[in-house]
DNA sequence: GGAAAACTAAACCCCGCAGTTCAGTTTCGG
DNA sequence: CCGAAACTGAACTGCGGGGTTTAGTTTTCC
């Protein structure tokens, strides 16, 4: 009767799957991660993944899709503090998050196949830099109605410094390129917040 | 006598069934292209090509490696223009150049086959984000030089910069995802400049 | 003009892999 | 405790694609 798919209802085995697809397709790649693999990653047999999703492609989207809804908000920032520290604090968490292995091999892949499946990227985009500029840009709403920031439109801000992180430090790392010695997370965070500060502080 | 593979000889079948094998690669990606396909496409026999390049990863090699090397240095600028505008000029060409389809679809490909080949992810940021970002540290080093900014390094200034015009729009443009209105490739520049010369403007 | 080198077209080998089937076993709800 | 549903494992289908071979045709260059 072909119970087909309908919503994801979560089950074991289900996720023991999605965890095995996912750390395939994140280490190979999707062309080069096979059914067969993910199934013996699973220790599951191929029925049994063809029984939870209908292909390849969906079980992708789905390991895609679980990955960007679980996607950690940033915790609120304690209050009060001055725009330096705060964007420090900002800058910090949003460049740890993007320099994790898993974030980067996330990227790749997603910008790999967003050709192939543009309703990906759009989720992938919409999850990752959009809701990560979306609550930098709060934070620097906030940091200019205390007067600690002016001259800028907070999402304007926000999309700069955000960039500002992204550097040559971000597309080394995920080309998977040796680092030069002395460009550390620290040193490229507190880059883009002096410039910040110099630019739009009081 | 297996006269095989030595340094790679211009010829005209040559180019061609580069020219072919890019235009497949870059649209497709790596893995969805097939020989036969670029074979039909360069309206070559298959044995040609293997005649020419010694394997499907040879050739995607050789496809990127030519597209490096012809990586169009900037032209050298109008000098004795005040920081803003040469900002303006440069800011803009980069833009532009990175906003190109083929430029994107280099990135994409690249970013995707960057695991499996090292090599070729290190000559892409070499000849590209590398070489961009020396031509732009110049440039900045020189503004430096006549007054005109201070308080960075140029290596640092050009990381910034860089930074800041590769944000939203490019990140969704590469995605593929539809722009929204306002953002447009003039008004990223401005942001950015502008950025720039407040921070370290004289 | 003629021989060597380049090229063509098509068949061919072979393998990996997406997806299916099925007979038998385990798990689980009632 | 029983029956249904989930799961297993292994074999099987089908196909697309990387790479090779061959026999014949064109190009090149002396």
């Amino acid at each position: 009767m072909s119970r087909s798919h309908p919503t994801p209802k979560p089950s074991a085995k289900r996720e023991t799957i999605l965890d095995a697809a996912q750390t395939a397709f994140l280490e190979v790649g999707y062309a080069a991660t096979s059914m067969d693999g993910v199934a013996a990653r699973a220790t599951v047999s191929k029925a049994t993944i063809y029984a939870h999703f209908e292909s390849k492609d969906l079980l992708f989207a789905a390991v895609i899709r679980r990955r960007c809804d679980r996607s950690d908000a940033f915790a609120p920032l304690a209050d009060k503090a001055d725009a330096r520290s705060t964007l420090r604090l900002v800058g910090r968490r949003l460049l740890d998050l993007l320099l994790q292995p898993d974030t980067l091999a996330m990227y790749r892949v997603v910008v790999a196949e967003s050709a192939r499946q543009p309703d990906l990227a759009r989720a992938f985009y919409e999850s990752g830099p959009g809701a990560g500029k979306a609550q930098i840009a709060a934070v620097i709403a906030e940091l200019i109605q205390r007067g600690e920031l002016a001259g800028v439109e907070p999402w304007q801000a926000a999309d700069l410094f955000v960039g500002m992180l992204r550097t040559d430090l971000f597309m080394r790392t995920m080309l998977g390129l040796p680092q030069p010695e002395g460009r550390t997370i620290e040193a490229a965070v507190e880059a883009a917040v002096e410039t910040m500060v110099r630019a739009f502080g009081r």
